[in-house]
DNA sequence: GTCTATAATGTGATAGAC
DNA sequence: GTCTATCACATTATAGAC
């Protein structure tokens, strides 16, 4: 986690110079996507003119044009960053109805990618309003096959019982509260994190599938 | 959860006619804060119009801003609404450090509460940018003695045992993913969720204590 | 209290020089 | 590829009639 983010999405506009001093000698087209990311997080998309991009980069409203055809396609650059890496995620679920147990593993996949790419999961989730009308814009609204939508498709099966899909939402939250709500306020690295974050997940996952932790504390 | 969610807030301007057949009665500024709560919430706060809301209402833009000062006012009203809320809750942790199994009650209340104004709690979620940004241009910016702000003094306490504030964060998040993240896809009622989610914030909390799952039966 | 009309500003986006 | 200059438009907010 030494570079910024700067992953995917080569195809800039003719002759680039990929140096590797991080960011840096990253393509423009890079630095105004990490610039955007930034400004995103921190001010809503909505909140964030694209003058402000271009001031973060150091050049012109004009020149940002020039590598996208609109604010919207800056937003979808960046979708699409997080969305390669969801679809590999999807992959880890099975097909059916899922027992809280078999989400285990995909859970705590889960999370070492979010720790990877925090900014990027942070984008989403503060700017839920801002994807759902981008997407309602765009054509292809059907089947975005990320995680989440596996995800909520589990929750939806009504032959899993009630009580463990509960367990299952929370499991994900237990996750999400450490990384996105409170992060911050723990001030403990990711590889502090890792050990006690799994182990409350499997636990929160496991209690339900046996009923529940004994009814009564030992002693 | 019958009514829509019209409390509080009864300082309108004059003669003020209050009937109670729900909300077609409600004073003219709660029927504007009721909207723009709706909006708020599906297309954020940057992303609503001043005109939208009025329309919604059935009125006109100019009629608002007799109601209202700015479109920042509407916004602090709301927080406002959950202000309230969130004080009396923040009453019932206490002061110091806190343990796992001393935050199972506050935690439950909290359910409650946020399954009595889903919507409002939404806002916040939902809108984290615009409101750091009205806090900002704000005055009292400091000490907003909310439940979230003592949540977060508990979890930055380095005295507790980083385990535990994972747990207690962990707790949280079982809350919050059930309600906001995946609230709709469970699709089950208030009182069919009380009883799996008590359980499941009762065994994050639980297990983090006492070193985990037990190992053996009770005995 | 609610309306019409309008001011003042910032926005996303484009044209065209270099 | 990046700039300056500008357009068309939507926005927040206000003035003043009724």
């Amino acid at each position: 986690m030494t570079r910024t983010a700067s992953a995917g999405s080569e195809a800039a506009p003719a002759g680039r110079l990929p140096r590797d001093d991080a960011n840096a000698g990253a393509t423009t087209r890079d630095r105004i996507l990490d610039a955007a990311l930034e400004l995103f997080v921190d001010q809503g998309f909505d909140g964030t003119s694209v003058r402000q991009i271009a001031e973060r980069v150091g050049t012109t409203k004009a020149a940002l044009y020039y590598y996208f055809a609109s604010k919207d396609e800056i937003l979808m650059a960046l979708h699409m960053r997080l969305h390669e890496i969801s679809r590999e995620l999807t992959g880890t679920i099975g097909d059916g109805p899922v027992t809280p147990e078999a989400l285990g593993d995909p859970l705590v996949k889960l999370m070492e990618q979010i720790a990877a790419h925090r900014k990027l999961f942070l984008l989403h989730e503060r700017n839920q309003a801002a994807f759902e009308k981008l997407h309602r814009n765009d054509d292809h609204e059907a089947a975005h096959d990320d995680f989440r939508t596996r995800f909520v498709a589990i929750l939806e099966d009504p032959r899993v019982p009630l009580r463990d899909r509960v367990r299952m939402a929370g499991a994900f939250g237990v996750l999400f509260a450490n990384f996105f709500l409170f992060g911050d306020a723990l001030s403990a690295s990711d590889a502090e994190m890792h050990e006690p974050l799994t182990e409350a997940i499997q636990d929160v996952l496991r209690a339900g599938t046996g009923r529940g932790v004994p009814a009564e504390p030992p002693g």
